[in-house]
DNA sequence: TAGATTGTTAATCGATTAACAATC
DNA sequence: TAGATTGTTAATCGATTAACAATC
């Protein structure tokens, strides 16, 4: 079943939003409610939810918020189950680090930099270590954090090292191979989005 | 004329294209170019330009490259002349504020921490001083690195000091009036859709 | 000229929303 | 029970893609 990338955008917020009812002690829950919170339809919400959960609603009452977060954390557990790493251990590098919401979904192990006044050996490393960690743990994950000018070549090195998916925070589009997955997060496109509209 | 989002998504980087090729002297483009710069259809860059540029390609030719980054910037600019703030000058706000990519779309003349520490009063003030800047220099649009626990309140100060723009970086969907604009940049949400469908 | 590329109109595709019977 | 809420099927909406005549 294949699950659009606006349903998996979505699901991140109604675990907050179950998580949230969950620790007031609030056992059930409708997807009226939940689509009230996030500013959604609640059609919608039923739709995404019976997407990746086999639970039953109950008319009148809801859904289980218990076993509802079960299922959306599920859904993601599947896919986290690998290390990740950072290159560029500046401050948008060590931002992510250290970015409390990641926990449930990336395990980010090390980071590395070509400044040596940055690297501790403990989490940041000098990048000629990077091969080295890469093949050790078998990573397949990296988060790009570089300059934009050396952007393009690390992620080429990263590749040639054998990762598989990119999360890249330069503002360029990097070029990779089909086999590659990669997700340029385009802060000044979300900027943009924003600011359309205003005055 | 109504622009969809996804269009204002797409036009950064249409700009980004432009611009290299620009530097390199190059003084046409075709739409079929740039598409295949960025793995996208053709026709979907020529309806998108032709939505905020007067611009007639000529067939066989393309489009002039310097006209186009003229009205696609132009068509940003009209959103930028406002000013801007940051609150939590922590590593994610530090690296917002030099972001080199958003010198185009925003112009951040300060942030704001409660930890005196990260005060120089330069460029980071102690949040007590936040009113006082905002309403000195009637800023309108702020961005928002504090953490999860304290975001909502920081959010409703900035709209009791007359902001009507937020960006929000903390991992929670915030709540903000009609006439207030927000968008909550979930990096969770973001990481998710990279995630989805590897292995 | 020939043909690559344009802009436009029509078709497709997919996501969102509406309608509604089933039911706890 | 009554009615709030569910899941499903159908309708709508909008974005993307295809088709194609115009043209530099």
């Amino acid at each position: 079943m294949h699950i659009s990338s606006s349903t998996i955008e979505r699901l991140p917020k109604y675990l907050r939003v179950l998580r949230t009812f969950n620790q007031n002690n609030v056992s059930n829950i409708s997807s009226t409610l939940i689509a009230k919170e996030l500013g959604l339809n609640s059609i919608q919400v039923r739709k995404d939810l019976a997407l990746i959960s086999n639970l039953d609603g109950k008319p009148k009452v809801g859904f289980d918020v218990n076993e509802l977060i079960n299922d959306i954390e599920s859904f993601f557990n599947l896919k986290i189950h690998q290390k990740s790493i950072i290159v560029g251990a500046g401050r948008l590098g060590q931002a992510l680090m250290n970015y409390p919401s990641f926990d449930n979904n990336i395990n980010i192990i090390a980071a590395f930099d070509i400044d040596k006044n940055k690297v501790d050996n403990n989490k940041i490393f000098y990048i000629d270590e990077m091969d080295k960690i890469i093949k050790k743990h078998k990573i397949k994950i990296a988060i790009i954090t570089v300059p934009k000018s050396a952007a393009q070549s690390i992620c080429d090195t990263l590749i040639n090292y054998g990762i598989k998916v990119i999360w890249n925070f330069a503002p360029v589009d990097l070029k990779v191979p089909n086999d590659v997955k990669i997700r340029n997060e385009d802060l000044s496109a979300s900027l943009a989005i924003l600011l359309n509209g205003i005055e």
